[in-house]
DNA sequence: CATGAATGAGATTTCATTCAT
DNA sequence: GATGAATGAAATCTCATTCAT
């Protein structure tokens, strides 16, 4: 059962460093120090322990979104809680959060798309909640007039792209955070 | 010589949609209308076909970059011409500036790791021209007392945020550059 | 184009002595004089290789059967002809017809049963068509009252049990078909 | 103890169905409601169940047929001894019967060749049996003057013949049976 | 008796690449 | 330039079998 895990954590980070195309069954064996059947007999194949991967990262996730205090908030404390939310997953989970935010592998047989639809859903969900939050800002005259649909996009192309930056410190994520924090707010509060 | 342009433009396409290892060379041939051995004649091999389409990229990407105004303009237009030319460029050419922001492929040997070092170069240029560009700002006292490193970190996260961010119609790109321009503005200029 | 058929008799003699399941990629390559991957340029896999083989068998068998002379002969005469022509199937392509009228592998892909449907389709076409000569015969007079169901089952059954004999020579043949023919005969004809 | 012959019983049958290269120790394991490693508890390996399958068919088989009353019998009766003999069998045990007429799996490493043999003693003791039958009568002039050796040869594929045809009712072989026999006694007795 | 976990050997298949023409 | 045929190397996956408990 250990071993389970071993092949678990070899697999995730290997996939978020070589992607799951460019990473082979037999590097994961190895560098989880098991044989390669191993894998198949925990696992259905790659594809399925990939799958596997997302899925429990997505999981964690979604419980974190759910959790967000949605309506007492002020705008851009709910703005700030999600952002803060992110960069403590990325903090936490390097590998499961990059890994949830990339592209799906074009070889993954995944016939009911239910990889693809995740991440979708997951994106509308994020751009919905941020326009929900920069729109309540703006009625309530507490945010500039800024362009809503634009705006939510570009907050997210920020976590998407500090997702991407791979292979920073704990520190480094504190102070980026800060530092998001503070520009975001320049930008939006009155 | 229009069947060497057909390989490139459909390798482009594949690899920045399925990434360098998720693309087999059969099927660059087969989209493109091309067999595979006449991507041996044209190229010396898939990675060679890959590094040439980078190398391209770069090159424009490169001389564009050198064309920036450095000295004359104010701190925040200085900026402002940055993102404008990776909006311009994503536009222009978003798989090729998909690929070049995206990491190397594990498997492409890359003995003198030309690859990675081209990517650290640029990273290390555009952060270190962003911080100079703040540091101006600040010392100008037109720019509020942002943390130069962690903003220009943050600057650069949102252009590569979107640059991810595959699919956009030119309009959106369009409205997408003017609200990030303005973010920008709102959260740095006095 | 040549190693092509090479693969293809080399299959159909293994996958008829050892069975599908029985015998590898690697041993028909090897038979064959062939590297393993060439059967997969020629064939989309091993399933491919197999039904491509009972394919052609099955359509050269069926050409035949529909050459019968349905109306215009004795009942008798019918039956001869249906018997010789298994005989000349099988002196001529041993393995095709062994396994053509073998079971299919349970390990094939068939999910349309192409296969189970094709065996089921000969079978009751050919228990038809016996039927249709027995009972043409007992209403001629020209036959004994024998059960036409039963009597049809047991002539396939025994032109099946010589199918399954494998290994005799064209001359045994010959002289089986002989007494097989006479053997009906005085069993059937008053 | 129950188990074991679950194992067997599953096993049989699965063989039969599906040959046995085309049955995995895991599907019987599953297929019977045990664990793999008791298949290897109770028997040496797949090769040793199959074996000890095959070897109890023939032991009882071999013993019916040293029952068979080989002299006193007139020659036809002695014909319809064994005909019915392999009737009984069939519907009895239609899966044993069935694998002890299969060729024998290429892949059972069976050094001594015992399998081999057995098959082919037996064969040669059916030939030879229904050889001194048919002699008998013609010298008796009971039976009409066939050739022997092709003639018991043709009995003999008939009664494979009608192994091979599985999933058949007990009450279509008694049936096929009558039909068979007095197929024969037409076609030999004068 | 019984099992969950594990493995060595090997089967099927893929793929970048080359050869002969 | 261009291609059909072919291949070495390696990837994914299966399976009979064993080990530790």
């Amino acid at each position: 059962m250990k071993k389970r895990q071993d092949i678990i954590r070899t697999a995730t980070r290997l996939f978020a460093e070589q992607g799951f195309d460019g990473t082979t069954t037999l590097q994961i064996a190895r560098e989880a120090n098991v044989t390669e059947p191993l894998i198949y007999y925990h696992f259905e194949g790659k594809d399925d322990l990939f799958i596997h991967i997302i899925g429990e990262a997505f999981q964690d996730y979604h419980d974190q979104l759910a959790a967000l205090p949605a309506e007492t908030a002020s705008p851009f404390d709910q703005i700030q809680q999600l952002v803060d939310l992110h960069f403590r997953f990325i903090a936490e989970k390097p590998d499961e959060v990059f890994l949830g935010f990339s592209p799906c592998p074009a070889k993954l047989k995944d016939p009911d798309r239910v990889f693809a639809k995740n991440i979708d859903k997951k994106n509308k969900w994020l751009i919905s909640y941020l326009k929900k939050c920069l729109q309540n800002g703006i009625d309530e005259k507490v945010f500039h007039e800024v362009p809503v649909a634009e705006t939510a996009q570009l907050i997210l192309a920020l976590i998407h792209g500090i997702i991407r930056q791979r292979g920073l410190k704990a520190d480094a994520y504190k102070h980026l955070n800060a530092a998001s924090i503070d520009f975001c707010r320049r930008s939006l509060v009155k």
